[in-house]
DNA sequence: CTTGGAAAGTCAACAAGGCTGACATAAACT
DNA sequence: AGTTTATGTCAGCCTTGTTGACTTTCCAAG
């Protein structure tokens, strides 16, 4: 129990000390002070608008992939349709989604941001990114590099998929 | 809007292209995934338990500072009173908790975990390190330490003080 | 052309975990 | 003695997740 994982006696110098479980438990709580940072602005402009998280997560992955499918939506989310529904139709309700009826099935729904949704969408994205590109240029090219090969491994499966399908990103 | 943040010209080669809207957002969005796998094997443990996230973070802090006060965990957490004793109660009532009245104050409450409180604690936090180091294993010592740098970037200036506080993580 | 099943939507009920506001108690501080 | 601080508690509200049941639409295979 004293010192558990000494893990590193593959060496290579600056790799000593590298997985104690201390370390581990920093990174942990790193992560978690870190995503309330990550979600802090955002949060605030949805409470002016009376959303929340959830309409935040609908909006930026419809403007990600417009003519998305409720059920592609679904499975990126990873909530239930009842729980999506409820978000998508107040979305719809307040002229920031539109739904139309597919065109090859018409049992799809393809949803894409109206002017207004889109309008939200770059308020909303322009905080976080703001967030993103003064803590990128504050550490650095090559800790951002690390931040994102670290992020992916964290991943599941699945997400990996989702966020791998989202565009290049300029990798 | 076609090329905005061209943000690049200060060089040295491997940072060119670096913080486009585009890679802006797949940062944002490697956070988003990560941190669901971050969560992921805890909830499902504290589900066996009939525990939420809530719980969860409660237990760690009480373990990473015992004999804490309630209102230190209060300006950890960023929750109110209410919700952190909701759920202080419970942890109590299954006595996976204790909370000692103060020796120098005694209106202050000092809480620290039972053995079994400290049981669940480790389990709970085996199962988070051994996604961390996985994907620390993964990604290298070099990649690791970017992580940290930029997660530590993205805190607000609150929660980076109460990371800081969690002791030094050898670094 | 019928039918099975997928996609979507809806209703109802519930739970976790946030929140506010009001109030109580004990202890410490001035 | 009066005020402030730390904690706890009651009541009620909101968001966002869940399950389960049921309907409508409609593609596609038999």
């Amino acid at each position: 129990m004293a010192d558990r994982n000494a893990a590193n006696v593959m060496g290579r110098g600056e790799s000593l000390l590298f997985l104690t479980d201390d370390q581990l438990r920093r990174g942990i709580e790193a992560m978690f002070f870190a995503y309330r940072g990550f979600t802090a602005d955002p949060d605030r402009i949805l409470q002016d608008y009376g959303y929340g998280r959830a309409h935040h997560r609908a909006i930026h992955f419809i403007n990600r992939t417009p003519g998305t499918t409720v059920n592609n939506l679904l499975s990126i989310l990873g909530v239930t349709k009842q729980s999506l529904n409820r978000v998508l139709r107040t979305l719809v309700e307040d002229g920031l989604v539109d739904s139309r009826v597919g065109i090859r099935d018409k049992r799809e729904r393809h949803l894409v941001l109206t002017p207004k949704g889109a309008a939200l969408e770059r308020e909303l994205s322009e905080a976080q990114r703001n967030r993103m590109r003064d803590a990128y240029r504050a550490a650095g090219p090559e800790a951002v590099a690390g931040f994102r090969t670290v992020l992916e491994q964290m991943m599941n499966q699945e997400m990996r998929r989702h966020y791998l399908d989202g565009g290049d990103g300029a990798r």
